[in-house]
DNA sequence: CCTGTTTCATGATTTTAGTCAAGCCCGCTT
DNA sequence: AAGCGGGCTTGACTAAAATCATGAAACAGG
């Protein structure tokens, strides 16, 4: 069931069977309808989260009320809202499946209490925290182009998977560039 | 010498007196003369550094040679280069003494000892690590002069430190968009 | 199967910021 | 004191992307 978060964590480090076992002890399962919320805007994010099948959308609503897109998460993502789970403040943001969605879930409080016991799962934490959207800074630097093309060469998943608006703006770009993009390069 | 450092680890959590002495046994103290490296592209992160005194920039060199800030730092903000300390992997950035500085620094392997030696401080890793440049992801949707606006507002320090060139690249956009914002602010 | 909705493509126009170029101000050097 | 250079401002122009508007195609639901 778990087997593709295992897997994932032993990414980070050697860890023995009673290690990995004790990990997976931690794990939730959970199971979401296609548009369910993860998180809301205000309410504060407790959980890292593995998706084990599905997809999610994660955003901020601004004043005007458009959704801009923060990051795009596939199947065996981690996701988390950064700020709010490192301040246990209220998110400003929005995480919702776009799909139907299997996740696997570790709360912070769970995930403490690992590195309590063992904290060789130190170095685990970097990876649930690091899901970073922008993370690789240089995208910032290039042009709409660039950042497609970055886009098609890191996360191809993400091209397939989600509607031109939705990657329009994880790229912060209007559809109709993107869309104009598309045909610049076939 | 290091009570900043200390005053700045205990806003993460509430440390006995036993710990913050673990702490603060952990820190070097480096002296640095404007211009000075503190890391150069191509080498491996190995430390978080503290600014006891003077400012730094962070920046990425792009193909053509110029230099694009990912971020400027002053006096009690802690920084590194979260990517290559995080991979152990060299970096892409170079970080720079932008003044004469009196820098604290704890390695990425004494921070590693301090956790297991008390877990407590593991709270502590996400303030070390929270140094994401445009980490309010707010900015990268909004228009320069919003940008500017935000910037005057959460972090009027570099306003005052920094040359108009430095803030321009670090919000992404030419001198000229910057010094004609500022003309229309005033 | 039809209907309404959403998505995408495309053209015309406008807006915005980038680029290029010149000049000013101020501090520094000799 | 004169000359130099860096940092900043300003104007004119250009390039790029956003916006607005329309229509076609795909899709979803009853």
């Amino acid at each position: 069931m778990f087997k593709p978060v295992i897997n994932s964590i032993q990414t980070t480090g050697t860890f023995s069977a009673a290690e990995l076992s004790l990990f997976e002890s931690k794990l939730l399962l959970l199971s979401l309808r296609k548009s369910d919320f993860i998180l809301k805007e205000g309410t504060i994010c407790q959980a890292f989260y593995f998706i084990l099948d599905g997809s999610c959308t994660h955003y901020l609503v601004s004043p005007d009320g458009t959704d801009n897109m923060i990051n795009l998460y596939v199947k065996n993502n981690w996701f988390t809202d950064h700020k709010s789970i490192t301040s246990q403040k209220p998110a400003a943001t929005f995480i919702q499946a776009f799909e139907n969605c299997e996740l696997a879930a570790i709360t912070i409080h769970s995930f403490h209490d690992l590195i309590q016991q063992s904290p060789a799962f130190f170095k685990t934490g970097r990876l649930l925290f690091d899901t970073v959207p922008h993370s690789d800074i240089a995208v910032s630097f290039q042009s709409p182009e660039e950042k497609y093309l970055d886009l098609l060469d890191k996360r191809p998943e993400l091209i397939q998977k989600f509607p031109l608006k939705y990657l329009a703006s994880y790229l912060r770009m209007a559809p109709e560039t993107l869309s104009r993009i598309r045909k610049r390069i076939r």
